[in-house]
DNA sequence: GGCCTCTTCCTTGGTTCGACGCATCTAAAG
DNA sequence: CTTTAGATGCGTCGAACCAAGGAAGAGGCC
């Protein structure tokens, strides 16, 4: 029976969800559609109205749940007058999230640990990866506005310091979520921030 | 045709070589038994023979690929009397392994980006933990005891710069296995040697 | 404004395909 | 002669995807 145009949108976003949720859960390979079907609540029928085939789905699931990340990094290239404080804002920002984000979270959790990345992918496989150089610049470019701004004193290139932050942050991220009982995420945030700070020689927290 | 006894086990070892290409390139559900065995040279009978199903033979192929890892665990464990020449050998030796030993790499390949960590591989996902564990703690012992000569200054627990090295490693290798071309890891490992001495309050590298 | 038609959204059953794993067979080593 | 190493064909299962159909909203025609 026909929906409404907008019982149709929310039929699409309840499928989404659905497939978020098993896939970050089951992997993307054990993921049946009709599983997703059921636990969206309807029949695999209107997962082929919606989406093409299972990659196609694949790929939307992804681009929806990494909506927060492109949030923050929009807002963080806009901050770029204030580098320093962008930085941190990103790195508060990045663990937080992940700490308590599901969507945030299950976005890396597929990403990172229920996805073969093979060639099939590939244009979701680009997608990341134009997706990480893009983080990767940011923090090139904020670390050399800091270091002309007197506030970063490390010697290093501006680039390999991008690079260096945003392998902090995947080592933290990628250790938490293959192993989520080897510490507390929430609890070692502050010590994260003093080192991410250490690392770059930015001046220690401001008392607060 | 019976083959004799090393006959046998050579098998077994192409068999392994064969699987960790395969799983290594294509992942880990896309790679079937029959391209394994074509690419071993041999039918899908040996496979049975030797091992008891795919899951078992991914747990040979992931505890034979890690073999390298796991010697250079050893030989840090039983340096534990230059606890800064340990770490930085620990250091030094991942990331050239993680450059130039197919092996090596092909062991985070697979385990980073070519398999789904589901319930079903609780075994395997439990012995990686283990091994993650065991490096982080092996940091944190050294961590201390470079501390107690004297030779680290940093404030924090040695647990927690345990934890700290390892998510430094752990962020590099994936990074750079995800984009490759994002950056050129031989050229690079000075630098993130400079960083992991600078991230440990580590006197600067002697000259040399 | 009521009827008609088209389009849209979705259900259901079927088709195809290929993987795993087993059972059976071969044949030589010991 | 028994055991071991390996080859091969088949059964079973479940997945993706397609096709045909159906029912009700959306919009036009009188």
């Amino acid at each position: 029976m026909r929906r409404t145009k907008e019982e149709a949108e929310k039929t699409r976003q309840t499928v989404l969800e659905a497939a978020l949720t098993l896939f970050s859960r089951d992997g993307y390979s054990l993921t049946t559609l009709s599983r997703i079907a059921k636990e969206a609540g309807c029949s695999r029928g209107p997962i082929y109205w919606h989406f093409q085939n299972k990659d196609d789905l694949y790929e939307a699931v992804l681009a929806y749940s990494q909506e927060p990340l492109e949030a923050l990094v929009d807002e963080c290239q806009s901050m770029a007058d204030q580098p320093v404080a962008a930085m941190e804002h990103f790195l508060e920002q990045w663990l937080s999230l992940l700490a308590n984000d599901r969507r945030y979270r299950q976005s890396f959790e597929i990403l990172l640990n229920k996805t073969e990345l093979t060639d099939a992918m590939s244009r979701t496989l680009k997608r990341e990866r134009e997706l990480t150089r893009s983080i990767v610049a940011l923090f090139g470019e904020l670390s050399g506005k800091a270091r002309e701004q007197g506030d970063l004193k490390s010697d290093e290139q501006p680039e390999d310091l991008g690079l260096l932050c945003y392998t902090f942050l995947m080592g933290i991220t990628q250790t938490w979520l293959f192993a989520p009982g080897l510490f507390s995420l929430e609890q070692q945030i502050p010590f994260f921030q003093r080192q991410f700070r250490h690392l770059l020689s930015l001046p220690p927290e401001p008392a607060g």
